[in-house]
DNA sequence: ATGTACAAGATTTTT
DNA sequence: TCTTGTACAT
């Protein structure tokens, strides 16, 4: 307890107001300050540190607060050191967002919590000291989603499988839903393996794995599967970690998937529960991952078998079995809110909040309730929306501010009116002395932003959009980065795929297509398959010669890279590749924005100390930090929104179809509209004075106009706390008549019409699949295939010279596709030279031959 | 190998 | 409506 007595009052957050008067200054003498300014729901969320705790908050209630406050009452208690709190929050933002109050309040003491991050960037650095464990090199590069797709899309035309019809980005969707929920090719239900006939989507599954095996890969999934996967064959470095960390904090937890919480189970030590009882869906509900995630476990070797699998105890001890006992009930500690889940179409799991209680026997629970943020009525119509949901724990929120100024609904002729009467308010707003910071729009689909991006252009009002394509994902900075992860590791396909004929140097689909063949055939790298073919007939001249200067240069780019600063080594692949010369020739207009994002990138290089950590942050962290902002409306998607605030929120876009989003009515039923009503629940939460909600009559979908009808969710809003107001558009419509004269519009007339959703179809059609037999344990198959593929950059070595004897010997009768028949007259490890009848003599490489 | 013409399909998004 | 990707001609 030293620094932590010391903090400056104003570093405590705003917005809730420290007790003044002598009495608070009293009590701060006893209490720490980080403690004085709770109040006593999130005291003793703070304070609660033994055993396992899960903090039920709700909107605005300062569940980070709490989590910053917790991590400073466990250092300053002398509980555990920095290094021994693992802390996981959902994204990047909110991990920063983490250090940075944590950093408030602590000051460097921060810099020893090397575990504060996101599941999968600690994942990744376990993965990564271990990497020799899971048959990886420690250097393995990390896939991003355009990485996974390119790859997948290969592996669909090596199995003849039509793009058209099954796009490899469905595939990738599939993998990453397995993936999530945590299931290893073996363990997908038959029924979903199916999916591109025959079972032929567990075979790729598999054959993706392998592939990725031999390009020293992993995705973004596999940083946690493959961790979970570690944990299970080494209970020692499990054990090692279990040690390590003496508290868990988990942000937003109920967001977490499967595999995130098989993670987190593992490193806690937790009892294993049962599965949540079955749902009530009727016939033939599909598999839930709740259920696949014990699939997962029965089929693999828990580390506390028996026992514990049979029914939960609820109360902890209750004389039952010594390994309850034994069992180390680590002191974890889940914040999240289930009234905020919305993330369940990509795998977030909201059962791992709901029966929190049976994985973590004796579990406490803390709900906070009070709600610092919004004003009275904001908060009684957002509490009001939500109780419409049935599956939820239940909170009752509430506030001590004013009861300020009513929500508002209004509607607009058409989404051009919604805009411009939006804009009109803004700048109301803006004259009556509010900074444009503090108003957000926040829409459903990122479609809608057009709209009012193309109004606030004609305002001339500034604005930002929020979520928009980041730094790291623009086109020229991911070629930069593939020249430079092709130099680190030259095993990355992917990455020399993207440059290989980038700037344009004649290697056209054909080329790359043999290369891939040849790779493929002889499990080594693209790279590697370069090598190999440059030196041989396969190509004509002009590509060969290209492509044996492109290798050349790559050569002397990883040499000089051992003696330059990454930094200047940046500047000069970019210059000899051509590659910065290609966009200054570039005549459209963004290509200076273009060369300028170029030199940011060499710029942000020097934080590192070489090219390898660069790119390890890179493949982890993707993302930027955003200069200072400049006042300006935040424009962005409900899901982008979550965990801010702002003053004026404006809500567009409240029609049925639209939000409900028609999808997921479809998709997912029930559970579909639920989410859909949590989003609008995390929308309204959003504002701490204003909230405006508007609906538009007409609206252009692709193209076409169509007449559209105000969400139920609007039917559900509590009339004491909407107030419905006019348009302000002006353009003729939207005054005395039409919506005006019952609530909304005509609601009630088709309001029956809800009961019938289509998704009771859509459930039908799914297939009800148990699990494939008991199968292989991940990576079984991975023994068959390593003797002939090494693994990196060696590979590269052995391709080039000998190593790989060919299984042709001299005199052999062959038949090569292109060349015909002929008979081998050299053979130089896989290189070939053969006497062709009609072509004459060739060099090629055995993959492309066969025995006569 | 590359440029152009037309068809299809178009939530939400982090790592 | 507009973007993206694929078929076709150069």
């Amino acid at each position: 307890m030293t620094e932590l007595n010391k903090l400056p009052r104003h570093d405590l957050p705003d917005h809730q107001p420290m007790a003044g008067g002598i009495a608070a200054r009293a009590r701060a003498a006893a209490a720490p300050p980080y403690l004085t300014a709770l109040n006593p729901e999130q005291r003793e969320a703070v304070e609660t540190l033994d055993g396992p705790v899960l903090v039920l908050a709700g909107a605005g209630t300062g569940k980070t607060r709490v989590l910053t406050s917790r991590i400073a009452h466990i250092l300053s208690t002398g509980r555990a050191r920095p290094h021994e709190i693992l802390s996981v929050t959902f994204t990047n933002k909110a991990a920063r967002e983490m250090k940075h109050r944590l950093g408030q309040m602590l000051g460097h003491a921060v810099e020893g919590m090397p575990w504060l991050g996101t599941f999968h960037s600690i994942g990744g650095r376990i993965l990564r000291v271990h990497a020799e464990l899971v048959q990886l090199k420690s250097n393995f590069t990390v896939l991003d989603v355009d990485d996974q797709v390119r790859l997948l899309k290969q592996l669909l035309q090596a199995d003849g499988i039509d793009d058209k019809r099954w796009p490899a980005r469905m595939l990738a969707g599939l993998i990453d839903g397995w993936k999530n929920r945590g299931l290893t090719p073996s363990q997908v239900p038959s029924g979903e393996a199916a999916v591109f006939g025959n079972g032929r989507g567990g075979k790729l599954y598999t054959a993706y794995q392998e592939r990725l095996k031999t390009l020293n890969a992993a995705d973004f999934g596999d940083l946690l599967l493959e961790n979970i996967r570690l944990f299970r064959e080494n209970p020692d470095v499990l054990r090692g970690y279990q040690n390590r960390f003496k508290y868990i904090l988990v942000d937003e937890y109920q967001d977490t998937n499967v595999a995130q919480y098989l993670w987190l189970r593992l490193l806690s030590q937790m009892a294993t529960s049962t599965p949540p009882p079955s749902p009530p869906a009727g016939e033939g509900a599909e598999p839930r991952s709740g259920e696949a995630g014990e699939g997962l476990l029965s089929a693999s070797d828990d580390p506390s078998p028996g026992s514990l699998r049979s029914p939960p105890s609820p109360a902890r001890g209750e004389g039952s079995s010594a390994s309850i006992e034994t069992l180390r009930q680590k002191n974890i500690c889940c914040v999240g809110d289930d009234d905020q889940s919305i993330y369940g179409w990509r795998g977030a799991e909201v059962d791992n909040i709901l029966r929190f209680d049976h994985d973590f026997p004796g579990a406490k629970i803390i709900r906070l309730e009070r709600n610092y943020r919004s004003t009275g009525h904001i908060l009684a119509a957002a509490s009001h929306l939500i109780a419409h949901n049935e599956s939820r724990l239940g909170k009752t929120l509430r506030t001590e501010d004013v009861e300020g100024e009513k929500v508002t609904v209004t509607g607009a002729w058409d989404s051009e009116e919604e805009a411009r009467a939006i804009g009109e308010e803004i700048e109301q707003l803006q004259r009556a002395g509010d900074k444009l910071n503090e108003v957000a729009i926040l829409v459903r689909a990122s479609f809608q932003m057009r709209e009012f991006e193309d109004r606030f252009v004609t305002l001339g009002l500034p604005y930002r959009v929020i979520g928009g394509p980041r730094f790291y994902e623009r086109a020229e900075i991911r070629d930069a980065l593939a020249y430079l992860r092709v130099i680190n590791s030259p095993a990355d396909d992917l990455a020399f795929e993207r440059i290989v004929n980038v700037p344009k140097r004649g290697i056209g689909d054909a080329t790359v297509q043999l290369l891939y063949d040849h790779a493929r055939k002889q499990r080594m790298s693209l790279a590697a398959a370069a090598r190999a073919i440059a030196d041989t007939d396969e190509l004509k001249p002009k590509p060969r010669g290209t492509l044996r200067g492109l290798m050349d240069n790559f050569d002397r780019w990883r040499m000089q890279s051992q003696a330059m600063p990454h930094t200047e080594l940046a500047e000069i692949v970019l210059d000899e590749s051509g590659y910065t010369e290609m966009w200054q020739k570039d005549r459209s207009a963004d290509a200076a924005g273009r060369l300028e994002n170029l030199k940011e990138l060499v710029r942000s290089m020097e934080e590192f100390e070489n090219l390898q950590g660069f790119l390890e942050h890179i493949s982890l962290v993707m993302d930027r930090d955003g200069g200072p902002e400049e006042d300006a409306v935040s424009l962005m998607t409900l899901h982008s929104a979550k965990g801010l605030e702002f003053d004026n929120v404006f809500l567009p876009g409240w029609e049925e179809g639209l939000f409900p989003h028609q999808r997921a009515l479809d998709e997912q039923g029930r559970a579909g509209l639920e989410e859909e009503r949590r989003l609008a629940h995390v929308g309204i939460t959003r504002a701490r004075k204003r909230a405006k909600l508007y609906f538009a009559t007409n609206r252009r979908i692709h193209g076409t106009w169509s007449t559209t009808v105000p969400s139920r969710f609007l039917d559900e809003l509590p009339t004491d706390n909407v107030e419905i107001t006019e348009s302000k558009g002006g353009s003729g419509w939207g005054g005395s008549s039409g919506y005006g004269a019952s609530r909304f519009d005509n609601l009630e007339a088709f309001g029956s019409s809800y009961s019938t959703p289509g998704w009771q179809r859509a459930q039908a059609n799914r297939s009800r699949g148990g699990f494939n037999e008991a199968g292989t344990p991940y990576g079984a198959n991975g023994g068959s295939r390593a003797r002939r593929a090494p693994l990196t950059i060696e590979g590269e070595l052995i391709a080039k010279s000998t190593g790989t004897t060919s299984e042709y010997s001299l005199g052999d009768r062959v038949f090569h596709q292109k060349f015909g028949y002929g008979r081998i007259v050299k053979v130089d490890g896989n290189k070939l030279t053969i006497a062709f009848d009609k072509a004459g003599e060739k060099k090629v490489v055995d993959s492309f031959i066969q025995r006569a």
